[in-house]
Formats: C-alpha cells, structure tokens, sequence
DNA sequence: TCTGGGGTCCTATTCCTA
DNA sequence: TCTGTAGGAATAGGACCC
C-alpha cells in the first residue's frame, strides 16, 4: 500500500497498476440485509415473508427475507405487486438510522482486516486483501473469518466471493448466496472463490445482465445482436460491441467479459453531488404547492452541503409527470453556494420554468459541482466604498466589501446569508435539529430537518387514505 | 405490475468564447 | 467588424447501481 503524497488517499491500484495476476479482492455483501436487521429487532418476524420497503401504493420494496423471495417478491418490485404476490407478507418501513448503524460495525469489522476497504452501500464493500495475506492466510481463509465475526458479532449472516478483480470477487459473492424459489430456500455455499484459472470458465456461463453496467436497456440492445451470456460478448467483435452500446460502454464491457477489470478498491471516495427528492402520495398541479415541498428538500440539501463543508456551482431540480416522463433542469452559478435561500433563490427559478399541466409526481433538488467553503473576505481593488457599490453607512460584515454591483443577484443572497446559515448549523449542532430553521418548515408537528433516508420508499399514506403511522402493516 | 431514493457515469446537443 | 472554427462548459436525458 502506498501513499499518494498528492491526494493523501490509498488505493490498491498503488500495488503495480492494478492488473496483477495476485490481486485477492474480497467482496462482502448482507444477506436480505434490511429485512435481517428487523428480524434480529423483533423476533416474532423470525421466518415471516418480510418486506422492508414503501406499504403505499407508490411504494417499492427496498429488502425481504428469503421467505418472501420463495414467492417471487424481490427488491425494486412495485409494493401493489409484491403485496399482490404474497397478501400475509409483512410490510415494515425501513429504519435508515438502523441501518447505518449496523452497517458502521461490518465497516469496523472489515477496517480491522484491511486498511483497503470500500464501502459501496451500506450493505455491501470490497476489501482488498492482497497486502494481509502473510498474516491472516489466503483469501478463503480471510473470507470465512469474516463471515464468522459478522456471525458473532452482529448476528446476521453475508456471503463473500473472492476473486483477482472487483468483477470476479462482486460476481462470486452473488454465487455464493442463498436461493430462494417456489421450492424454498437452499442456504448458500457463504463463500465462493473464483481462482484465475477457472476465471474465464465462470465469467463466460453467466448472463450478460450480470455484468455491472448491463441493466434492461443494454441487455435488450445485446439480445439484439445474439448476445445472451458473457462468453457471447467477449467473441464479439469490439467494433459490433461499440457500435451497439457507445464507445465507452462497449470498450468497457469487452474488457470485463475477458476478465479485465482493474479497476482498484479506493477507500473514501468523494461524494459528487448531494440532493433529496419525493414521489408524492398524490400528483400536485399547484405551483404554490410544489414551492412548498420543495423548500425541506433544498433546506436539508444545503444542510448536508455545509456538514460536509462543501459549496456547491449547480443546482439542478428533477421533475417527474404523472405518466413517468421525467425532466432535469440546471442552473450553474459563477461562485459555489451553500447558503438555503441562495440554494432556493435558484432552485424556486427552475421550478418556475417548468410546465405543471401534465401534474408532478416526483420533485427533487440535487446539488453537485462541488468546491470548498469560501468564507474569506473577498477584496476589491477599489477601496472607494462609494465607487465600490457600497452606500455610505452600509454595515460591512467579514463577509463584506465586495461591490454589490454587477454581482449576481444569488450571490448576494448567499453572501447575506453565510453568517446566518452558520449561526444555525452550530445551533442544530448543540441543540438538535428541530431547534431552529426556516419558518417555512414549521408544520403541524414542529420543526422538521429532513435527514437522508427519512423519505427512502415512497410515500407512506396510500391516495385517497389518512397518513399511517404503523410501521408494521399487514392487509 | 407500474414503477423509491440515494447516487454515478456517459452521451448528445447547445452555448459561449478565443 | 464580421465570420468560421474548435474546444470547453453547460445543459439535458438516460442507463445503471444498491
């Protein structure tokens, strides 16, 4: 492992390029893992088909245990349609805090194994391995440790595939996990190592859509073309391949099917853009409305930003219609923000542009082009405060003393805002989130910040229902 | 059957500027 | 000053992942 001296990040790409013939790449990943944490909550589930997702009609299912996987109900699946497939499952909205913490003790556990480890959800992450070998044995030996401290620790069962690349390691891990069909369930072999020999042998049986990358689009594009399985994609000619999924795409994909990936594991990846979004219970028409559920969003958006110390160059908001068509609108400013009414300034602007005829299902505020915190005076060369934009006796903050003038009208609310913004971040800091915000969010019960996860599987009052607040429901 | 919320990456087009 | 061109940035859409 070596240090980049530039970035001060690791990766194990450092060891020669990444392409070696040595690599031993681990891929862990939680069996049902938010369907398992609410079983190891609440017992009674123990055996039950459950499903961890949205009840609403808008909802989606998130995880399930394998009992509700026998009756064909798997994650992304329509809530309407799994509740249609399984009427005694048990419904649970998912608990994201949960989660992450679970997910903090398998980082720890991992962190422990290797200083190479990177995190690709909270259920799943690849650990390279390749450096720990002379003191914790090869990679299956490293691989049942795992297993057996997640066991024991956390009581919640993964698998791991083991592999010279991501691809193989991510690809074995998956064959290594338990089935579930009409017949039941047959547990999993827990552990699945791939050796560089029997590589190409193991890639080349598996669907196409197994790669990562090959999702519904790509793989009706390579049906068209007589390609089922890997070993049919890497026969292809590269130019056929390109010409049918895009240059980047296809090259990439021609590699991966000959067992080319190195792709290294880097720890601590940096987020590249931030941002929330809601389906709702009901399409909204209403421009007022649509302001309304739009300032939480951009408020807690702004929020992470600053947690995260960043500012952000663009603001883009997500509209999507009643009948799916989705649309993305973006503004990108001269200087990074990080302020909520700048945020909103821009954010209400795109809104303001969109048509509502056709009624909005989804809205949604996301944040990227990021850039550090600028909290410094910013100089003039004119020191004249008439000349500078500066009316006589107009107060000058540490944030002052650039010209008013031909500055972006955002800007200027960003700049009136910053000392504001973090008098508040530093007093949800000492006394909780709901302490203090915008009034425009005060609602029925308070004060409500909105976290990542608190929205995650749709809306949960049905159309045409009261809100309901059980997190278990059962029709 | 009717589709969530958090993201990343790629591509095509348009706009701006040198 | 006008025009053509080329490259980069911005914008929008789409595919994909968990």
């Amino acid at each position: 492992v070596v240090e980049d001296a530039g970035s001060g990040r690791r990766s194990s790409a450092d060891h020669d390029g990444g392409a070696s013939a040595d690599r031993v790449i681990l891929h862990v990943d939680m069996d049902a893992f938010f369907a398992s944490v609410e079983v190891l909550d609440d017992p009674a589930l123990l055996g039950l088909p459950v499903i961890v997702g949205g009840a609403g009609a808008r909802g989606v299912v998130a995880a399930c245990t394998y009992e509700a996987r026998m009756f064909g109900i798997h994650s992304a699946m329509p809530s309407g349609v799994a509740r249609r497939l399984c009427p005694s499952a048990v419904f649970v909205h998912g608990r994201f805090e949960r989660y992450s913490e679970e997910s903090k003790r398998l980082h720890a556990i991992l962190d422990s194994i290797s200083p190479l480890v990177e995190g690709i959800s909270l259920d799943e992450a690849f650990v390279d391995v390749t450096g720990v070998r002379h003191l914790l044995g090869d990679g299956a030996t490293i691989a049942e440790r795992i297993r057996f401290r997640v066991a024991s620790e956390m009581r919640l069962s993964c698998s791991v595939g083991v592999g010279r690349s991501k691809l193989v390691a991510k690809l074995a891990s998956k064959a290594a996990k338990p089935v579930a069909d009409r017949n039941g369930v047959r547990p999993g072999r827990g552990v699945v190592v791939v050796p560089e020999s029997e590589e190409l042998e193991f890639l080349h049986a598996l669907p196409v859509q197994a790669l990562w990358g090959v999702g519904r689009a790509t793989g009706r594009r390579l049906e068209g073309l007589g390609v089922t399985t890997v070993g049919d994609m890497a026969a292809l000619p590269l130019g056929t391949l390109e010409r049918a999924v895009g240059a980047a795409v296809g090259g990439h994909l021609a590699r991966l099917s000959r067992g080319d990936d190195p792709r290294p594991v880097v720890p601590e990846r940096a987020a590249k853009s931030i941002g929330h979004e809601e389906t709702f219970a009901r399409d909204i028409w209403d421009r007022t409305e649509l302001h309304r559920r739009l300032a939480p969003m951009v408020e807690a958006s702004a929020n992470a930003l600053r947690r995260s110390d960043l500012a952000a160059r663009t603001v883009s908001i997500k509209v999507r219609y009643a009948d799916f068509t989705t649309i993305t609108r973006s503004h990108s400013l001269k200087v990074p923000i990080d302020a909520g009414p700048a945020v909103a300034a821009v954010a209400g602007a795109l809104l303001d542009s969109v048509d509502l005829s056709l009624g909005i299902r989804l809205l949604g505020v996301s944040l990227s082009g990021f850039g550090q915190r600028d909290r410094g005076v910013q100089l003039t060369f004119d020191l004249d405060p008439e000349r500078a934009g500066l009316g006589k006796g107009d107060s000058v903050g540490r944030e002052g003393g650039a010209p008013e003038q031909g500055r972006d009208p955002i800007e200027t609310v960003q700049r009136s805002w910053e000392s504001v913004s973090d008098a508040l971040d530093a007093i949800r800091a000492r006394y909780g989130d709901s302490s203090v915000g915008p009034a425009s969010l005060v609602g029925a019960e308070g004060l409500r910040i909105r976290r990542r996860g608190d929205a995650q599987w749709g809306p949960r009052a049905l159309p045409g229902r009261s809100e309901g607040d059980d997190r278990r429901t059962t029709e």
